[in-house]
This record gives C-alpha cells, sequence and structure tokens, in this order.
DNA sequence: AAATTGTTGTTTGTAAACAACAATAGACCA
DNA sequence: TGGTCTATTGTTGTTTACAAACAACAATTT
C-alpha cells in the first residue's frame, strides 16, 4: 500500500476551483489585477496551469461576489468601482449591520464575545510600523465578520461576505493612499469596537444600534471623500 | 440568409444554462421537486437533454439563491425549511424593504411609480375564483420587486432576487393551505400596497418606513403561524 | 461480536475537443 | 470616399470522456 502524505491531509480536501478562486480573490483585492481589466479564461487556465473548467467557476463566483463583472459572449472583467458604488455599498452595510448587532444581543454566546476581543487585542499589540494599511483593513474587516458570526443568522452573513469582499477590495487602496488622514481616524479604531462588545454583552439593543450606525457612517465619510477625489472617472459596474 | 426567427428573437439569446435554471426554480417553487429531494447531475442531464455543464452552473446558482443545497460529493438535494429559516427570511426581508422603500422615495421616477400601479389595477381585476394562491403569490412578490426596482440600488435588487426566490418557494405552498386565512388576509391586499405608492410619492420617507415595517411584520405573522403548525421537524438547510 | 479492511457503486471534479457567438478587419461596390 | 457585407479571429458555451473522492456494504481478523 502507498504511504498516505502526512499533514497535508486538509490541503487536500480543497478543490481546484476553490485554489483558484482565492488566488484570483487575492489578486484583485491585492491590486494586483486593475479594476477593468480584462480576464480570459484561456490564458488564465494557461496560466496557472489547469483547464477552464475550475477557471470558469472561479469567475462566476467572483462575479456573485461583486469583484468581477460577466458578460456573455465577452467575458469577465475585474471590477471597477464608482461613487454610486460606494454609496450603495455603505447603505447595505448600515442596514446589515444593524440587524447583526440586533441579533447578536440576543444571541451573542461567550464565546462570540471573547473571539471579537481577541481580534481587538491582536490590533493593540500591532506597532506603529505594523500598522499597515492591508493588516489594518484585514483586522477591521475581521472584527466585523465576528460580529456577524455572532449574530448567529446564515443568510445575513453570506450576504455580509458578498459585501464584505467588495468593501476589502477598495479599502486597503483607500488606506494605503491616506496619508494625515490615517492619523485622525486610526486611532478612533480601537475605541470605537471596544464599545461594540460590551453593549452586545449588556444587550443594550437601542445604544447598539446606534453605536454602529455611528461608526459605519463614519467609515463611509472617511472612505468617500477620499475616494470621490482619487478614482471618479471609473465606469459603472456593469450587471447582466 | 436564413429567416430570423420572429418574436423569439429575445429567447434564442438565453442560453442553456439560463433556461435548466429557470426550469428547475419553476419546479422547486410549484413543488413538483419536493423539498429534500435529492437531484444528481447525471440523472437530470439525461431528463433534460443536455450535458452536465449547463446543469452544474444551474444547480451552483440554485445553491446561491438558497433553493438547493450542494454538499461536496453528496450531491445537490432541493432546500427544505424550518422555522428558523423563516424568521432569517422575515428579518432579512424587513431590514432591506425598508433601505428600498428609503432609497425609493429619493430615486423612484413616474414611471417606476406607474409600474407599481400597474400591478396593483391587475389584481383588483382579477375576478374571486381567478385569486389563487399561485397567482397572488406571484402579482405579491411582482410588486414587491417592482418597489425594488424603484430604489435604483443594483446590490439592493440583486439581494431581493435572491431573497424573493426563497420567499416565493413557500408563500405558494402556504398560500394553497390557508382556506379560512386567506379571508382575513386577502382583503388587506390591496388598500396596503397602495398606500405604499402615496407615501413614495409623496416622499413621506418616515411614513414609508413604518408602513413597510408593518407590512412585512403582518406578512410574518400569516406565515410563520401556519408554517410552525404544518412543517416543523423539516430539517435545516445545510451550508458547505 | 466488534472492529478493521477491502471492494464496489455512485457521484462529483477535471480536462480537452468541438460548436456557437461577437467583434473586427478587409474586400467589394456604389 | 464611404458604407455595407463577408470572412476571419478570438472568446465563450457545450459536450464528452476520464479521474478522483466518497459512502455503503461485505469479508476478514482479532
Amino acid at each position: 500500500m502507498a504511504l498516505k502524505p502526512l499533514g497535508l491531509g486538509l490541503a487536500s480536501r480543497r478543490v481546484l476551483s476553490d485554489v483558484v478562486t482565492d488566488d484570483l480573490r487575492d489578486a484583485i483585492i491585492s491590486h494586483d489585477l486593475e479594476p477593468g481589466r480584462r480576464i480570459a479564461e484561456d490564458e488564465l487556465a494557461l496560466q496557472m496551469g489547469v483547464s477552464r473548467g475550475p477557471i470558469r467557476e472561479a469567475l462566476m463566483r467572483l462575479d456573485r461576489e461583486g469583484l468581477v463583472t460577466i458578460e456573455r459572449h465577452k467575458g469577465a472583467r475585474v471590477a471597477s468601482w464608482n461613487d454610486t458604488d460606494i454609496q450603495e455599498i455603505y447603505s447595505m452595510r448600515s442596514a446589515l449591520e444593524v440587524l447583526a448587532i440586533e441579533w447578536a444581543c440576543k444571541n451573542a454566546t461567550t464565546s462570540d464575545l471573547k473571539a471579537m476581543e481577541e481580534i481587538l487585542n491582536t490590533y493593540n499589540k500591532l506597532s506603529e510600523k505594523q500598522r499597515t494599511p492591508r493588516e489594518v483593513s484585514r483586522l477591521d474587516l475581521e472584527f466585523h465578520t465576528a460580529l456577524f458570526a455572532a449574530a448567529h443568522h446564515d443568510r445575513l452573513f453570506k450576504t455580509w461576505e458578498v459585501l464584505r469582499s467588495q468593501i476589502h477590495a477598495f479599502l486597503v487602496y483607500t488606506w494605503s493612499q491616506d496619508g494625515k488622514i490615517n492619523k485622525v481616524f486610526l486611532p478612533q479604531w480601537g475605541p470605537d469596537h471596544k464599545v461594540f462588545v460590551e453593549v452586545i454583552r449588556n444587550k443594550q439593543i437601542e445604544k447598539a444600534k446606534e453605536t454602529v450606525l455611528g461608526h459605519v457612517e463614519r467609515g463611509l465619510a472617511r472612505v468617500a471623500t477620499h475616494f470621490i477625489e482619487e478614482v471618479k472617472p471609473k465606469k459603472k459596474v456593469a450587471k447582466r
């Protein structure tokens, strides 16, 4: 009998289309593939050394996530963003996060709260130098993902995952271009999120809603100002 | 040059996977395929006379819509519903419709309003006999879809489409089993929706929100009572 | 008798070839 | 010169064939 590969057992459970999806998503979020760029199935298949099947599946998933735009018989492109997109995304986010924190107040377990606090600790331990745009964005979204998880609401969580990818895609970009604005908003990050954990733990639903609304609106204010100035004349995301 | 097919020109632009998706969705919504039923790609491909490719794509789409549940190497099943699902769906619906009517107050055009009134007219013209569960459900969801369209918010609309499929799937069923409850809720349908059009036209945002919240809650009340009694011990929808 | 191992059948995952479609460039004609 | 029609090319949609993973059951061993 042949020896089983040790330690890699878990990795083998991932299927090609998963790998392709994650690699592509990373490439888009990190702007290795710039917005608007054409993605041909053949070309990408050749480049990644797989057939078109997994590529097709990955592209369709990313289309659902809003990171890629597919048009019939015309192919796929990396999605590009304008200020309308920002307005849509943040209005959705407000509505969803209010619902999330409401359900979290009712359903959060102690381990849910612990998970959120763990992320805050990780952030606080970062040195000034370590607070790179990429890292701050990642932790921010990880915290909010933990919040949505605490709501124990499957459909809400899935909807958030789609939105998260889109937010991530331009958040890394805006943070990296911020400069002095960072100095104003960054110090607020820790305290702001700490309040979330408290109101959930005390089940203060109304206060929780207000808190989360304010937080998202400030986030929009930061992103929107910056975004409109820098990336205005991009083409609208087309849908099928 | 060959003659172009008349009237069916639009249909010819549809691609196989679209046809399969729509046919399958209809079959699920109408309960031709009962909840929990196993769907094998091969079997369905044979039955519909197409290859597995379009079938795979259709199943993946319906998985995303929540009408089908896919597990790797185990196959796809028609989704089944329990009262937790109902709670999730209607809480999502409340959040989304409030956002929708808010944006509709700001963005609705006269033709958007006209479209909504058109649906109301169609309903009012129906005779007692014509008010079948299937028809009422269809018109109800069509009206709300028009509302979401009037919001002019692409992401919100796409999210609604997913939710709509799920609502449709059990709405047809509950209406068909209602009996005397119909007599109480049906007469309310017309007036209730007429108010929507008015508040949007007058841009009464706050009143609009209250109206829509009340409407959705009444809908939940009707469905939930009925659903819990009839279909309680179904298995939870599993996600990958 | 219980647990382990091997075998078989079913179902999905992947690859590669073929067909259909859309965009583009060039030929032809007015 | 301008426009339209046609042929070409590149891309996606679909099919077919094969490989790998999984689940269930039977045989075997302890």
